[in-house]
DNA sequence: CACTTTTTGTTTGTCAGACAATTGACAGCC
DNA sequence: GGCTGTCAATTGTCTGACAAACAAAAAGTG
């Protein structure tokens, strides 16, 4: 058992981690050094530089170097990146709880089978919980998931209220991305009780479809969120 | 003149062409076999797959193949792509009029100056208009844009209200990214007049910096809209 | 026959070294 | 000063090679 950590990964991190400890504006070392430095080959370092040019960190110029690009283009805490709300806070430094944590096994609604791709006689897991940061509820969340998905011995104790966290702990099943839909709400009673707010109340709504390699959607959840507490964003790049 | 493209962009067309014709799941020819036909060497078609294989449109595993992923993780209409909701609206064959053009000339305020990294005393232009589908106002867009940044001319005639649409067709300033902050806000009256709705009504609220090659803010701008008529969803990556 | 193990060819991952194209700075000239 | 050519530094691209991982076929085993 090497633990083998593939070169690729490794290196995308402590390159990363050169370029946000590297001042905007910046030029990075030239790249025969960079790679003698890191200790991998020019081609291989390139790969993974142009990750970071893809996501606008940093910017190449023949003949004149490599630049960190400025800091307001960091994706740091955008939308691009999946993330659990939890992970999320603890990487803000935020506190937050988890309360009002409700499971609840049926089968699926015909609205449920129809984004998870499954039929109508499946069975899944309706998670609900409610966000706490402080003293206030600042975010609702639900997911569904098919039931073969979850052991219902995990989620008891050491469970944080992500699922998303257990499917990346446990590493299956193997997760892509996740398409997430975004809108302003009013709160339905449904969701205005658990969060303590006045029906009518204005949210906003993430709607996300979560899919696995074999492009089926795992965990398909809803996430309602008090304005101002979270601050999500996303950068957008120009298009060629 | 030879209008030099430089390789690594005409193979980046190439290439997403062709994974665009390839059916989801399939599987791309060999890297050696594409690399021959494509005319480059093995290492730079390389780097063009990994822009792809970060946006999340192909997967790579060694030993077996590159394979396009399922559709439903393409950014189609998502806001990895900065559009104008004019261009947005024309691609997806929405007919969308502007309407209530309103130009003012003043200086900027102290939260604008401070959004634009200039000074207090630098003249603005600032640019509002209400976005109509079919009868109904469905949008409220204003743009903040440094005066030296606009001629007076460009906003007269074949002015489709997008000042994105400006830069993007003079090809200066050079612009990279947008940063977009996204928010649900109730309606203040300000915005609720030209929307005709209520004050107090919800809405989906991006706040927008656009940024050129340079680091220079160039365009802050605000967006309302109404929920349900716009689908806004951002792809999200599983992190390593 | 059914099942497991081994082999083998294919494919991506990584490497080393080389040359071309572009940039930016500097010296020299008018 | 302003212009021009030179030159070193840097990224862009190419070639060829080997390692690692996978998938399917082949061989072994009960």
């Amino acid at each position: 058992m090497t633990n083998h950590i593939p070169i690729s990964q490794r290196l995308h991190d402590r390159l990363g981690n050169l370029i946000s400890a590297t001042p905007p504006g910046e030029r990075l070392p030239s790249e025969p050094e960079l790679a003698r430095d890191l200790g991998v080959s020019r081609a291989t370092l390139r790969e993974a530089m142009r990750i970071f040019e893809t996501q606008g960190l940093i910017r190449r110029r023949q003949g004149a170097g490599t630049y960190v690009l400025s800091p307001s283009h960091v994706i740091e805490s955008g939308l691009e990146v999946l993330e659990s709300i939890e992970t999320l806070a603890e990487r803000i430094g935020l506190k937050v709880a988890v309360r009002d944590l409700k499971l609840e096994n049926r089968l699926a609604t015909e609205e449920e089978a129809n984004a998870l791709q499954v039929s109508l006689d499946t069975k899944v897991v309706h998670l609900a919980r409610v966000i706490h940061a402080g003293d206030r509820a600042v975010a609702y969340l639900i997911d569904i998931v098919p039931e073969d998905m979850l052991d219902p011995g995990e989620l008891d104790e050491n469970f944080s209220g992500s699922v998303l966290d257990i499917f990346i702990r446990r590493g299956s099943p193997a997760l892509i991305s996740s398409r997430c839909d975004i809108n302003a709400v009013t709160a339905t009673p449904d969701v205005a009780r658990p969060l303590g707010i006045q029906r009518g109340d204005v949210l906003l709504c993430f709607e996300a479809f979560l899919y696995d390699t074999a492009g089926n959607v795992v965990d398909y959840s809803f996430s309602y969120f008090l304005p101002g507490v979270f601050r999500f964003h996303v950068v957008r790049k120009v298009g060629t």
